[in-house]
DNA sequence: GTCTATAGCTGGATAGAC
DNA sequence: GTCTATCCAGCTATAGAC
């Protein structure tokens, strides 16, 4: 109503992207029900309750579809992961970490496939799409940081257990908690063989 | 020369049989160069020197050669998993173990991904192939209570423990070795939580 | 922007001669 | 068993009327 003449965002880019974000979320309901790499723009125009040929007047291509796609897992997986509380104790944060990243894996396996494993033959993210995912990325480096974990290597260990957790989870477990009952025992591993720094020097109120 | 009247297996049976080994094996190469979701039928006849009605007098359907490149895949995969020497040393023997599955899965990803993830569609291993499987992963389990770990909730660790390293190295450092780095210290990480319970009992004479 | 219609291609699988 | 020829289904993508 009021939102009048906001240069170059006027109604009518607003209606092309609402248009673009229903696509997507039929593209969404489909790779969820019939896998990521089953996705068919018939199905996908079906779906969206138009034609195909319509498909094309929002996306240049097929690949173009799975970059939206790319881009909003990685802004959903971002603010998931930032949806959890931080108590500065390093276990029930690990833990809390760990259970939220696997929860989001868990929900969404085409998502997860789509944002962590490399399965679409010809489809790489562009690089706007990309940043995203950095920054979701660059944010669970950061919070271990805030921890006390600095060193590289313990970062690249914390993701190999998650990914292996997640991974062996979705694909030998499938609507089971097998793997996902052990991440508080993987996380005190984690803790006793690598114990974090001392506190890392609350010292921001000055600023 | 002298394999004569084997009841069964005649020169017939073993042409037939080398003809099937050079089209899983042409598969192979195919796999390896183009993904593993990539495979057709048509590439596949025209590299194994054929044509495709010819795949079918070997191949009830593709499903059947993917079949096929499974059961090869898990006999290959115990006969890399045995190569590895025993020390009885737990250290040592752990990450002998988890650097040669690292090596089994680098050096051929399509492999990795048709025997331990779940990505192609329509396919799931006949109960023959999937058989050679599970006869590898016992293997696995046998080993590491051999060293002193029994309780199942440990081997699942351990397996989340290799398969997201190798996870992370083939997704996020394909031809690198980031995470290949991390195994001695993952071992190490290991190990220092759940020390192996004292030597086994080599005690199983009697019975 | 949205449609109908279709091009153009590739896929798995089969018929039937030899 | 191996071929030529082909079927039929599916796909992405485009042309052109409205």
């Amino acid at each position: 109503m009021v939102k009048a003449a906001a240069p170059g965002v006027d109604w009518r880019e607003d209606r092309r992207r609402s248009a673009r974000e229903a696509i997507v979320a039929a593209a969404w309901a489909l790779v969820e029900q019939d896998g990521l790499a089953g996705l068919s723009l018939r199905d996908l125009a079906q779906r969206a309750g138009i034609t195909t040929p319509t498909v094309y007047a929002y996306f240049d291509s097929k690949n173009a579809i799975y970059d939206a796609m790319f881009g909003q897992a990685a802004e959903q997986f971002l603010a998931h992961m930032s949806a959890v509380e931080v108590t500065g104790n390093a276990r029930s944060d690990l833990v809390a970490e760990l259970s939220q990243f696997a929860e989001f894996c868990i929900s969404n396996v085409a998502r997860y496939q789509l944002l962590f494993q490399r399965t679409i033959p010809g489809f790489a993210p562009s690089a706007d799409s990309y940043g995203h995912a950095v920054a979701a990325l660059d944010r669970v480096q950061v919070r271990l940081a805030a921890l006390g974990f600095t060193d590289p290597r313990l970062l690249d260990l914390w993701t190999a257990m998650g990914t292996g957790l997640v991974d062996q989870q979705i694909s030998n477990d499938p609507g089971g908690d097998r793997w996902l009952r052990l991440i508080e025992d993987a996380v005190d591993m984690f803790l006793a063989h690598f114990p974090p720094e001392p506190p890392p020097k609350r010292k921001r109120a000055k600023r």
